[in-house]
DNA sequence: GCGACAG
DNA sequence: ATCTTGTCGC
């Protein structure tokens, strides 16, 4: 596991953070399919905190894509960097979910990560950021709705409904079990909505959630599990 | 104007 | 995100 500092020049303030989503938005590759499902490597990312001690734990977690067997695995632990603001997650998580990433022995290929890519106040959520930060394919899977509506999709896994913004489709909300809540899927970066979706389904032959998201879930409580410990 | 709102 | 016991079910 490494230990991470707050980047030079990270936002301290709200206003600022926005600005830097401004800033970052024009970067974002939004025309590229992204890898096809069951291909290469698909990474989870995923962090827990511990506010009171200001601890912040990261995973990462490498997948093959055809098998959802366990290829490489790296942590990373640093201070909280960001209060939590609903609009402004990334300046919360990226720094130690980058060190995590940086981290792994292997590429990751496509990343995954818990929250919004262009659904997002600016079009700019977790998904996109980190995907225009690493150069690296990324997409979101969130477990809320966050402030936008959707219809319901029909029961059976696999149906589909627009998440809408302005009547623009930032997301979609996909049933991925039978009978259970959706999740939210929104792009990141150099991935298409479809694709997404796919890679969705791919990773999700069991649970409503990913197994990216589970398996970097469940490390990264351990993470900080292991760092708050004795201390 | 106020509150809600990814994690 | 996190605080938290038992309980129902495959």
């Amino acid at each position: 596991m490494t230990t991470v500092p707050i980047p030079e020049g990270w936002p301290t303030t709200e206003e600022r953070a926005r600005a830097v989503q401004d800033e970052l938005r024009a970067r974002l590759v939004l025309d590229e399919p992204g890898p096809p499902p069951g291909t290469g490597h698909v990474t989870g990312v995923d962090v827990a905190y511990d506010d009171a001690r200001d601890v912040v734990a990261a995973a990462a977690v490498v997948l093959d894509a055809a098998s959802l067997a366990v290829v490489a695995e790296a942590t990373a632990v640093g201070r909280i960097s960001f209060p939590y603001v609903p609009g402004l997650l990334a300046f919360r998580e990226l720094p130690t979910v980058l060190a995590a990433l940086a981290a792994l022995p292997v590429p990751p290929g496509l990343v995954v990560c818990d929250g919004y890519g262009l659904a997002h106040p600016r079009r700019f959520g977790l998904a996109a950021h980190l995907g225009v930060l690493t150069g690296l394919p990324v997409f979101g899977v969130a477990k809320n709705p966050f402030a936008f509506t959707h219809e319901d999709p029909a029961a059976p896994r696999g149906s589909a409904a627009p998440l809408l913004a302005d009547g623009e489709e930032v997301g979609r909300a996909l049933r991925t079990r039978d009978g259970v809540k959706p999740v939210y899927v929104s792009v990141g970066h150099r991935v298409s909505l479809d694709n997404a979706c796919a890679h969705t389904l791919a990773l999700t032959p069991a649970y409503r959630l990913p197994e990216t998201t589970r398996r970097a879930d469940a490390l990264c409580r351990a993470a900080l599990r292991e760092a708050t410990r004795a201390v």
